[in-house]
DNA sequence: TGACAGCGGTA
DNA sequence: TACCGC
DNA sequence: GTCA
């Protein structure tokens, strides 16, 4: 193990060197026999660090800052990169040539290792390969194994950690159009709130294409012919760029049942329709509904409106993580023989440091032989105090080929948390990955891309999709993937970095 | 003038 | 089918 | 609201 013995502290979260990358980084380090030390540790017993990690970017203003301490400790100051580099080629290297700060280190030069040639990944092998073409073309509803994609790859892996040298560092392509877009947002979601589907529909395409445009628009004659950005939002565009709000937008927040319907609509369970019905029965805010709590509402939206205060909070990066452990170790020890592939997926595996809810996948072989297995780890979570509440637990009833838990969780002494599971057996786990992963619009988009190729992609693979009057009907499997870099390749596009899928 | 992603659960 | 959520 |  090229990091036995390293004892080594991983500082994130500054200077352009996100969180994730930290954590990618520390999961790598332990893989490979070294140690990590918590930040909290290391600041009390710096002298037994072998070294610390520090963004490529800081400076010692801000180490001191996030390390808390007057000065620095005497143990060198490394760039990710020592990490990215040894671990990749298998070989440890020497930290001398990544320090930050040009103090000597204490370490000796190591002596080269044998030498390995780099595994390459499955995916590297592809490159090399010619692309398999989609097309229309009737060949295609035959169920057909792609031949690439079937060589050898049959090992599921945490893509977090295969491509992390693919997107740790690159540039992230943000939504530039942020100013104009989260604007039209509130639009949008006024009028899905008010039934208006036809505007609500509209605007979503327009912030898509918007939020994927490359260029950042500060003038209206910049929208050019954007597609599905028309006369009409193109007027809109140029308003929020003039006075960065819209009269349409303040002339809605007067409106007191689009507030109220808004208000309710917030709590899980209750959409546009419930909020509604609320509304005409005269309630207004959601003290009102706690006060005299309306016979119509189930089980579920009560509980959710009991805990709303805590459900609505955002969680910070590090929770979810320590909720997700907690569910992992829960279901590995519940079945010990199984290969359990867990990904956290949703918001927290495209990187953000806070998010909605929890979003667990779990996949392993033969899940149809463990049907009770998700109710057996739900009671088991439920024992442990980890989860609260169940809200919904349900096997897919066609083909009990897919299952899943929502509800609540929490830590001891911490606020109630929406939980969601999802476990598919490992034929689906890149389809199921890229789906759990998003962003929801990130998934219409592609699905849509899909679409308009005469194909039909879901959370289980991508059909041929023959559709007669909008029903639709499809035949096999088209061609099995593996990890999402095969399915960006089967689309022809290049692969894109969770974080990057943010639309 | 229909589609705007595609799916499963609940009532 | 309407509604809701992933 | 926009597009085919
Ligand atoms: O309408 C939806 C909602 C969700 N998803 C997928 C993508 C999404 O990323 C994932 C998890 O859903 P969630 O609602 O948790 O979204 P999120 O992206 O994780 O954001 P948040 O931070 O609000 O949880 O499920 C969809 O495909 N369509
Ligand atoms: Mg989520």
């Amino acid at each position: 193990m090229i990091f036995d013995g390293y004892k080594i502290c991983v500082l994130s979260g500054f200077a352009g060197f996100t969180k994730m990358s930290g954590e990618i980084i520390s999961k790598n380090i332990s893989k490979n026999g070294g140690t990590i030390i918590p930040l909290p540790q290391a600041r009390n017993q710096t002298s037994n660090l072998t070294l610390i990690i520090v963004p490529e970017q800081s400076d010692e203003k801000m180490i001191l800052k996030v390390m808390n301490l007057t000065s620095l400790p005497s143990c060198p100051l490394v760039s990710p990169n020592w990490a990215i580099n040894s671990t990749n080629s298998k070989t440890l290297h020497d930290p001398n040539d990544y320090q930050i700060k040009k103090t000597e280190l204490p370490i000796k030069r190591q002596s080269p290792q044998t030498y390995q040639s780099p595994p390459q990944s499955p995916f590297e092998a592809y490159k090399t390969l010619p692309l398999v073409p989609l097309s229309n073309s009737p060949e295609m509803n035959r169920t057909q194994t792609n031949p690439i994609l079937n060589q050898n790859n049959t090992r599921l892996h945490d893509d977090l950690l295969q491509n992390k040298d693919k997107y740790m560092f690159t540039k992230e392509q943000p939504n530039l159009n942020e100013h104009i877009t989260s604007v039209l947002e509130i639009l949008m979601e006024n009028y899905f709130l008010l039934r208006d589907r036809g505007r609500g529909f509209a605007y979503r395409s327009a912030i898509i294409v918007l939020k994927s445009h490359p260029e950042k628009i500060i003038c209206g004659d910049q929208v050019g012919n954007l597609q599905k950005v028309g006369k009409k939002i193109k007027k809109k565009i140029q308003e929020i760029l003039e006075t960065g709000t819209l009269k349409r937008v303040k002339a809605m927040d007067e409106q007191s049942r689009l507030k109220a319907i808004k208000e309710f609509s917030k709590i899980w369970g209750v959409g546009s329709a419930t909020a509604d019905k609320l509304f005409t029965l005269g309630y207004r805010t959601l003290d009102d509904l706690r006060k005299n709590i309306p016979q119509f509402l189930n089980d579920n939206q009560r509980i959710c409106l009991e805990l709303f205060d805590e459900i609505k909070e955002r969680i910070p990066r590090e929770e979810v993580k320590e909720i997700s452990d907690q569910v992992v170790e829960y279901a590995k020890l519940l079945l010990p023989n199984k290969d359990i592939e867990a990904n956290t997926c949703g918001s927290y595996r495209r990187g953000k440091e806070t998010c909605g809810d929890i979003d667990i996948l779990l996949t392993f072989d033969d899940v149809l032989e463990n049907k009770l297995f998700l109710r057996e780890l739900v009671d088991y979570l439920i024992e442990k105090k980890v989860v609260t509440h169940v809200l919904i637990l349900s096997e897919n009833c066609k083909k009990h080929e897919s299952f899943t838990f929502e509800g609540i969780a929490k830590k001891p002494d911490g606020l109630h948390r929406r939980l969601d599971i999802k476990i598919y057996p490992r034929k689906y786990y890149a389809w199921a990955l890229m789906h759990f992963t998003g962003s929801a619009n990130f998934n219409r988009s592609i699905r849509l891309f899909a679409k308009n190729k005469g194909l039909k992609l879901t959370d289980e693979g991508l059909f041929p999709a023959i559709r007669s009057h909008g029903e639709t009907i499809c035949g096999g499997n088209l061609v099995e993937c593996y990890t999402e870099e095969d399915i960006f390749r089967l689309f022809d596009m290049p692969y894109k970095p969770p974080e990057q899928r943010d639309l």
